[in-house]
DNA sequence: CATATATTTTGAATATTATTCTGAAACCAT
DNA sequence: ATGGTTTCAGAATAATATTCAAAATATATG
């Protein structure tokens, strides 16, 4: 599935410093800014999202917005096999939950969760978690307050 | 900044889902899908953005292909003030350092970063975090292997 | 409940962009 | 160098974005 060699050039990290900062900005704009032909540009585009470079382009939409206030992050020590993840994928499969990273240490996930507010966080532990078997203990952490959110990679400025 | 009345509908709530998952979906495709007129969709789609619902486009790109391997979790306990964040604003500059969270508890952030390897990691809190005034303590957390990693939000079904 | 006012939608016209394709240029390996 | 491959530019065409006026819808107010 994932490739060994992406091999990317100088100018593959300009177009990834571009779509990483507005995914919406059209070829054109992309080949002017480069001094480059839109077909240029379409090609290389479509040949990073071919090598899974690009994996893909969403919205950030506000959180509050849609009334989700309460962030969190839960430690769940769960009776995995190592690299098998049973517990893992069950947490992935959660609407709510956002990421679920196996962690060193303590055979256990850090899983960031969303919810409207803690009476929904409670609700999710009992109901979505609790229904999960393998789950030893957990641990909550919430977040009072976020001062940076992003998945903006850095980007090599040279080839 | 953020206003307190967004007074989205269902209309508004299905553009969100197209373009939470697809964030390059065509005004022209989301009004095929929709029923309705590009003319309207776009209208609404800068509203959005406007009102500050859709925060940000952006392309997810792949680590592995910047050769970013290693993702951390450091807790760091810090000796500001409540409120004040001195130190988060000062986390939060770091281009590694992808979130930074005011979490309840124990005076202290938790850090979600993205380094090259182990080495990068300890070169960046040799460097980055060692710059820091007011830093008392951190705690590190390796992640072995994402399960999940996504930032979309439970989209309300009804209006 | 009716009417005035504001908001949203449509549909057509125009501007801009996406996409395709061919030949030229650059690159690579031998 | 030379043959083969990849990338690019430029033009032609297809499709989309954007603008705008009028119609339709929703909202507010008396």
């Amino acid at each position: 599935m994932a490739k060994l060699e992406y091999n990317l050039d100088h100018i593959d990290y300009q177009i990834l410093r571009i779509m990483q900062d507005n995914a919406r900005t059209n070829n054109a704009d992309i080949a002017r800014e480069l001094g480059m032909a839109p077909s240029a540009i379409l090609e290389r585009v479509k040949k990073l999202e071919q090598k899974e470079v690009i994996l893909q382009y969403n919205a950030k939409i506000n959180p509050q917005a849609l009334d989700q206030k309460l962030l969190s992050f839960i430690f769940i020590k769960a009776q995995d096999i190592i690299g098998e993840q049973k517990v893992g994928l069950l947490l992935a499969e959660i609407p709510e939950v956002q990421e679920v990273h196996d962690i060193a240490g303590d055979d256990g996930y850090l899983v960031k969760v969303r919810t409207n507010d803690s009476a929904g966080l409670v609700d999710l532990m009992r109901n979505s978690l609790g229904r999960i078997d393998g789950i030893i203990s957990t641990r909550t952490t919430i977040v009072l307050e976020t001062v940076k959110e992003e998945q903006k990679l850095v980007i090599p400025t040279q080839k």
